[in-house]
DNA sequence: ATGCTGACTATGT
DNA sequence: TACATAGCCAGCA
């Protein structure tokens, strides 16, 4: 049962991400049919080409901070920049909070 | 076919 | 809270 290769399952998973959320690899993961390898969301990721109508950005590791080992040079400030412009912000610590933007994650009471 | 590489995560200290 | 370690798998040379 695997029409798509696993690639390609992820990235079909990616692409539902709504605009404004953010998910971990490890959730992309488990919707994608490989609970447990969230590490090969990241490698699909990564082999991503230019241009394709994937919003990987949205995806983000389980600590909610931006896992580009390119963060110093190009692609991390681009995916940073990206998920500002959906309004989606980071904290001092320049990580974005889980518990208010992660996709499927319900609001919880928010204490402000 | 074998070995290397890489956008992670849970767990223990 | 931060750092180190082990487990996981697909793609490519």
């Amino acid at each position: 049962m695997n029409p798509m290769s696993t690639y390609q399952r992820i990235y079909a998973v990616v692409r539902k991400i709504p605009r404004g959320r953010v998910t971990t690899y490890g959730t992309v993961a488990r919707l994608a049919g490989l609970q447990g390898q969230a590490r090969l969301v990241g490698y699909a990721l990564s082999a991503l080409p230019t241009g394709t109508a994937v919003p990987w950005h949205r995806v983000i590791n389980a600590r909610g901070e931006v896992s580009l080992r390119t963060s110093a040079t190009g692609a991390g400030i681009t995916q940073r920049i990206r998920l500002e412009q959906e309004r989606i912000t980071f904290d001092s610590a320049g990580r974005v909070p889980l518990a208010r933007f992660g996709w499927k994650t319900a609001e919880r009471p928010a204490r402000v």
